[in-house]
RNA sequence: UGGGGUAUAGCCAAGCGGUAAGGCAACGGGUUUUGAUCCCGUCAUGCGGAGGUUCGAAUCCUCCUACCCCAGCCA
């Protein structure tokens, strides 16, 4: 096979980069940049931007840089960057330099807004946000031309530096891009481009009260940083003429370029920042990280590796038409992830006594587990054995359907790693609950089945005494339906899966779990896999439920 | 409604004039001391629709349809 048969497809942005780098465009250099406001917490899909930014820069050795967009300090916050920059470093990526801020700009931002003025390409305007918005017009009317746009470059100036100097109310004045109110496309009817805002701000203090706006700002940062590559998400698409005329109309240190791709879309959840806190501080759920959430905090709570989340964003690909991707693809990626990687235990998640009878009460042995079937090199592991045994609830059935291939009064299956049992007596309390089960254990089948015999299956379990107490919390999909925020005459909210979270007390792991580390993975055998949660104390170890095993049992 | 985009299987997605990759899901079968994993097989005479160009069209042309984005002093 060559290696073009057996080579991934490159997507349209790498294409995009091949050819810039065969004809020696952007002399050579590769440099994108991740840019989100500080507005919110990182879901899953700023992962993709996150991927593909960073991702491109690694592929070609070239540079990705971490830069703040924080234009609008009403809605910004230092815990939104804290979180953002800790979540980028989590997926394992590594931007170049210092983490920037386009608030690092504002002077330069400032002084190419004066030089705009000057050429007589920016003037002040005084109409009031309801006048500018008639006078933009809409899809079918043209705009007018503001009464303010043709004031001189000096009263312009003038007017522009009292802006700067605090000497006038928001909203009542604005610095305009004289472009074209003709325009069909919106953007370009004569766009503001620094706003009144006398708001202090996360990075610079109380230093400005004129912000830019993002147009004004994101390319010409790009600039600034030597950014080749803008990529940015489709909604933007209407606004790239408007980034290419202020890079052509401005003294720019370089043209960077900017391209387009489709936002992810996930079903059964949502990512849009505005619902995301609603359900934070309506107490949905337990906050921004709640493993529920499709953040990259609460995805990483929730057990996911930074490779599974990297391998997601590789399998969904890059493209410009509107999808929604299925959530078990997600899953499909933590599994394969996780296969590999988690070490085998026994958990059991809802317990149901088993006595052995023919076991010597006051016997106990050991049995040594792999920690993985197939990865000898992850090691063994201890597991003790006696006479009062805990297995789970649904491994039991007092009336087996058929193909049952688990406990059933006088069945037989086989304890994973230890005996086969047979279930010879079945206890019941006073309301008819299956409280205890007896059984006997056939003593030739340890470890091994004895010649022409076979157990008809194998369910996992723990020694009563020397195991230990856990919670257990299993996860589900937030929300019951596949798109929570499309439907019109529903509120998301009505669209929470109440099954979301359910907890158990009385879960038992066996005893090598003692101690395990916060964000530590398992394989709780044929149940799923689970990660321990911050939650956790000396006394009582919480386990999330990242995803169930796969269940082709029907 | 003016402008800008996008349509390939249930979902994501390759394809770039030479006869429809791959992944997820699903469905068969094999191995298995996890109903997991792994392995093998099936799954578009078809590329939003209708015409046209061509020896040959998912790819080029024409017209049509559906969906997405834009009328913040948000990003």
């Amino acid at each position: 096979m060559s290696t073009a048969e057996s080579s991934k497809p490159v997507n349209f942005i790498h294409q995009i980069v091949e050819k810039d780098l065969q004809q020696g465009t952007h002399d050579g250099r590769v440099v994108t940049r991740f840019p989100p406001e500080p507005n919110g917490y990182l879901h899953i899909g700023h992962a993709k931007s996150i991927c593909l930014n960073f991702g491109t820069a690694e592929k070609y050795q070239g540079a990705c840089n971490l830069r703040f967009d924080d234009t609008n300090p009403e809605k910004e916050s230092q815990e939104y960057i804290d979180s953002i920059i800790r979540d980028v470093n989590w997926l394992g990526y590594q931007w170049q330099g210092e983490v920037r801020y386009t608030s690092d700009y504002f002077q330069q931002l400032h002084d190419w807004a004066v030089y705009l003025i000057e050429q007589g390409k920016a003037y002040v305007c005084d109409l009031s946000p309801e006048q500018a918005k008639e006078y933009r017009g809409n899809f079918t009317t043209p705009g007018r031309n503001s009464p303010f746009r043709d004031r001189s470059v000096e009263e312009n100036l003038a007017l522009f530096a009292r802006m700067k100097n605090g000497e006038f109310a928001e909203g009542s004045c604005s610095l305009r891009a004289k472009i074209d109110m003709q325009s069909p496309n919106m953007n370009l009817r004569d766009p503001m481009i620094y706003r009144i805002m006398h708001t202090r701000h996360h990075q610079t203090g109380d230093q400005w009260c004129i912000y830019p706006m993002y147009d004004f700002a994101h390319g010409q940062s790009d600039a600034i940083e030597g950014v080749t590559h803008s990529i940015c998400t489709l909604e933007f698409e209407d606004h790239r003429p408007l980034y290419e005329w202020f890079i052509e109309n401005l003294p720019v240190p370089c043209a960077p370029k900017q391209y387009e791709f489709s936002r992810l879309e996930l079903n059964y959840t949502i990512t849009s920042k505005r619902r995301l806190k609603q359900l934070v501080d309506e107490a949905h759920v337990a906050g921004w990280d709640d493993p529920r959430m499709p953040t990259i905090s609460g995805l990483r709570r929730r057990g996911y590796t930074p490779a599974a989340l990297r391998e997601f964003c590789d399998r969904v690909g890059v493209t410009r038409s509107n999808g929604v991707v299925d959530m078990g693809m997600l899953e499909a990626a933590i599994r394969d992830d996780l296969d590999k990687t988690a070490p085998r235990a026994m958990c059991v998640v809802r317990p149901i006594k088993v006595t052995l009878t023919n076991y010597p009460a006051d016997q106990q042995e050991w049995f040594e587990l792999p920690n993985h079937p197939k990865d000898e090199t992850m090691g063994q592991r201890q597991v003790p054995f006696s006479a009062n045994l805990l297995i789970e609830e649904e491994d039991f059935a007092e009336e087996p359907p058929r193909k049952w291939k688990r406990l059933a009064p006088g069945e037989a299956v086989r304890l994973r790693g230890a005996y086969v049992i047979t279930c010879n007596e079945v206890i019941k309390d006073a309301e008819g609950n299956v409280v205890e089960l007896k059984c006997s254990y056939d003593p030739d089948t340890k470890g091994s089945n004895p010649e022409g015999y076979k157990p008809n299956g194998v369910i996992h379990w723990v020694c009563a005494q020397h195991s230990v107490p856990c919670e257990v919390r299993e996860y589900d999909r937030l929300f019951t339906v596949e798109n929570p925020a499309g439907d019109k005459e529903r509120d998301f909210l009505e669209c929470i899966n109440p099954d979301s979270l359910v907890v158990l007390n009385n879960s038992r792991c066996e005893i090598g779990l003692q101690g395990a580390a916060v964000e530590s993975r398992f394989q709780f055998e044929r149940t799923g896999y689970f990660a321990v949660d911050a939650d956790s104390t000396a006394e009582k170890l919480v386990f999330n439920r990242t995803v169930t095993l796969r269940d082709s049992w029907k």
